[in-house]
RNA sequence: GCCCCCGUAGCUCAGUAGGAUAGAGCAACGGAUUCCUAAUCCGUAGGUCGCGCGUUCGAAUCGCGCCGGGGGUACCA
């Protein structure tokens, strides 16, 4: 247990004891917006006021009285406004914060492991026909980084990358490489994009001797492409647990037995000549065909089948994220896993629209034409820590204006720098040849405003890990480490490390060292990297 | 038509387990560096949190109804 959620169960302890509650009812403590409103606060004198028909700010003082707060390290409490409860911590209390940073190091803000469960992050799976475009960089940011926040916050969590290497739109690809290699006219179904050209080039260097199967000649380009899609986003400091093929589950009739799970239970029907889930049934708008009237079954069976192959390998959660033009999917397929039992297993974060902005324009995309900025070029562009820190300070749920232009500029406007400075700042004091050791500092003398601020917002490392990880939002994490960074740098500004009393010196060193590791840690978790030197 | 997302400062957006006087970056203007990297800091200015009603001691946050913008609505994936 860390420091800060063990005063809070001190806290909660005494105030439980004073209202008569039963452990099992929480007490929220906030730290407050306003500094005259002490440094923690709690609504419970209004919530309990109100179920007992008394006034909040009564309750709240007999709260107040009836608590030993010093023995708490509580200088001060009171009451304020309607009905908070406002109490004052002393300074020696987060004293105890730095020490237990610099001696967990990494390893601060790490939640308790939580049991029995798992969750499954599937995310980008983009299909192996092309090159990965924006939306899977924003994807790929964003999943990466929930996965690395879930680990941090006790959870246990995989990520997954789901090939469709088995649908007609492999065969669609082969015939597309087809007619490059032949320099015929690309099918209009086809793939009309630069990379099928070179695909065609690679694939057949010395030109096309007639037998060639579109089926065969699209898995090869598949492989490829897959292959070519793992190195860009090696680069890009995204890795999978597992790429999961689909044809992986076609070799084991997978998609079959689950059309007989779903029989089962009485989800299907024939009309049309064709196969219908009943997903009106289990709240869908609308009934799905599985198999078609040529008796082939369509894209939704296969990836039923994938998401119980999930629970089945274990997860007890899943979590997709989908480009918005996928978005009409996720009521299918909740509907046909409430059909087999599976409510609440999948969670469906919608990735949204990317605009890449250029001198203030939109860049026209066109996947018909082929023209579409792909996660390479995008990284060759602004590189790596840029563009995912771009991808992740925004909601995942809203669209996000990418200005490339801002991007690409290394200054004091690109806000990826002000983060990573704060970083290299510290780095550069700690490097000092006459900065004390920050291992072996008396904190005591740490008592300056700036002093305090900076080690109550590192104090909030852990709660924010753990409301970033629930909520599936990274871009709490970002805000976080921008507050803090801004934090780090008004310290900086207002206080001297190196050339002060060596007893304060060396207990300067310790903060820095702190929000150092808080920083690098906090990077680390969106993905980007914390230079020592810039 | 139906479904999803968004609407907060001039621009791009945070803020959503309901909390007290709504924030940041950019853009504008004015300051700070003999001293640990000024990729920084301080200050000024800028708001009917799309609109209305409701729930609540308390709403940017929850509910309902509108308005505006974007996307999706295949026996493709």
């Amino acid at each position: 247990m860390n420091n800060s959620t063990a005063l809070r169960t001190l806290l909660n302890h005494e105030v439980r004891s004073v209202l008569g509650l039963d452990e099992s009812l929480e007490i929220q403590w906030t730290v407050p917006k306003r500094k005259d409103q002490g440094d923690l606060s709690t609504n419970i004198a209004m919530i309990e006021a109100k179920k007992r028909g008394t006034i909040p700010r009564d309750l709240a003082s007999s709260i107040i009285e009836s608590i030993d707060w010093g023995k708490l390290n509580v200088e001060r409490a009171e009451v304020a406004g309607p009905g908070f409860v406002n109490i004052w911590i002393a300074p020696s209390y987060y004293h105890t914060i730095v020490d237990q940073i610099l001696s967990e190091k990494g390893n601060y803000g790490q939640g308790e492991a939580v049991p029995d469960q798992k969750i499954l992050v599937e995310f980008v799976s983009a299909n192996p026909t092309g090159p990965l475009n924006v939306v899977s960089a924003r994807a790929a940011a964003i999943g990466d980084s929930i996965v690395r926040i879930l680990r941090k916050a006790g959870f246990e969590a995989v990520s997954e990358f789901y090939v469709n290497d088995a649908g007609r739109q492999v065969r669609r690809l082969g015939e597309s490489v087809l007619a490059r290699a032949k320099g015929e006219e690309v099918p209009e179904d086809g793939y009309h994009g630069e990379d099928v050209v070179s695909l065609a080039e690679n694939l057949f260097p010395s030109g096309l001797n007639g037998s060639e199967l579109a089926e065969v000649v699209g898995e090869q380009a598949a492989h490829l492409n897959v292959a070519h899609q793992k190195k860009v986003l090696d680069e890009y400091g995204v890795s999978f647990d597992r790429w999961f093929h689909e044809s992986e589950l076609h070799r084991d009739d997978t998609p079959k037995h689950t059309l007989e799970q779903l029989s089962a239970v009485g989800a299907v029907y024939e009309k049309d000549g064709a196969t219908w889930f009943k997903g009106t049934e289990y709240g869908d708008v609308e009934d799905r065909v599985i198999i078609t009237q040529e008796g082939r079954p369509t894209y939704l069976l296969p990836d039923i089948a994938y998401h119980l192959s999930k629970a089945e390998r274990g997860a007890t959660t899943a979590i997709d994220l989908l480009g918005p033009d996928h978005h009409d999917y996720v009521g299918r397929m909740h509907a046909a896993l409430n059909a087999l039992g599976k409510e609440n297993f999948l969670e469906v974060i919608i990735v949204q629209q990317v605009h890449l902005l250029e001198g203030g324009e939109k860049v026209k995309m066109s996947k018909r034409a082929g023209k579409l900025v792909t996660l390479e070029e995008l990284v060759e562009e602004v590189g790596k820590d840029v563009a995912r820190y771009f991808f992740l300070q925004r909601r995942t749920s809203s669209h996000l204006d990418f200005d490339l232009d801002l991007a690409k500029e290394e200054s004091e406007r690109n806000p990826v720098f002000y983060v990573q400075y704060a970083h290299t700042r510290i780095c550069g004091i700690l490097r000092k040849e006459d900065c004390p050791d920050p291992y072996s500092a008396d904190l005591s003398t740490l008592i300056e405003l700036e002093e305090i601020e900076l080690i109550k917002h590192l104090e909030q490392f852990a709660e924010t890990i753990q409301r970033a990880a629930e909520a599936r939002e990274p871009q709490r994490l970002a805000s976080y480490l921008h507050d803090l960074a801004t934090i780090f740098h008004k310290f900086y500004s207002a206080h001297r490390v190196i050339g002060v009393d060596a007893g304060l010196s060396a207990a300067r060193a310790a903060l820095s060292e702190a929000s150092r590791i808080v920083l690098a840690e906090g990077l680390n978790l969106l993905g980007v990297s914390a230079p020592e030197k810039m």
